[in-house]
DNA sequence: TTAGTTTATTGCAATATTACGATGAATAGT
DNA sequence: ACTATTCATCGTAATATTGCAATAAACTAA
């Protein structure tokens, strides 16, 4: 069917997975760490930075801008996006404390 | 197209986006939840527990043994699945890295 | 106003994902 | 051998995702 039983699952299950699906693609894998990298607004050149054509690297923007990870501010006719760093945080906490269940407890299986 | 350009993109990006896409499900979010929840072995009842058909589930482990985050091991007409520890810590390493990306420096923009 | 620049949107094609019924393969118990 | 159980695979339908060309929208500068 393509269409996922959200309904079956918990909120924290469906969050956990929607952030890490939009993580899930490399292109906005790369967008992130360029803005990471820069440390401010960045305003037009992520298309010739990725190497996507222009509606695409739009399509991820437009993903990353729904989960709340980026913000886009108007300046002129460019649009400058940096990281929501307290959405961040948020995703940052919640992936972690998934990866971070306890690996240890038992020895004597598998 | 449907077709991720994966060659466009560095080994770890697309290492870090492969990591993300597989745990970018509720379903198995669910399954590797339930496997740390019970910390053994799980056979057989993976199916009741997440409420999902039992090829869907099947195809969801797929999924994850494919990356190695699961390992299987038949135990007479049942097959036990539990956490592979050594590549769990390999992406927690590599997602924990990715999501500490420093937030602090500039803090004049947006 | 006109032309140039930049980003968003639309429309489309190709591929991927999700889900499940039906079936197959392997084993255990009788 | 027969049956029951369990999991994998196949086939299929529905939906989602990825990518881009074409176009629209919004602003700047002359």
């Amino acid at each position: 069917m393509g269409l996922t039983k959200t309904e079956i699952f918990t909120v924290t299950q469906n969050q956990i997975a929607a952030f890490a699906k939009v993580i899930g693609h490399p292109a906005r894998v790369a967008i992130l760490e360029y803005l990471f990298k820069l440390d401010r607004c960045v305003c037009g050149d992520l298309v010739t930075e990725i190497g996507l054509a222009q509606p695409t690297i739009s399509q991820h923007l437009k993903e990353l801008k729904h989960l709340g990870l980026i913000k886009g501010t108007i300046e002129g006719t460019s649009v400058c996006y940096c990281i929501d760093k307290k959405k961040w945080g948020v995703m940052k906490q919640m992936l972690t404390q998934f990866l971070d269940q306890n690996l240890s407890k038992n020895e004597n299986c598998c």
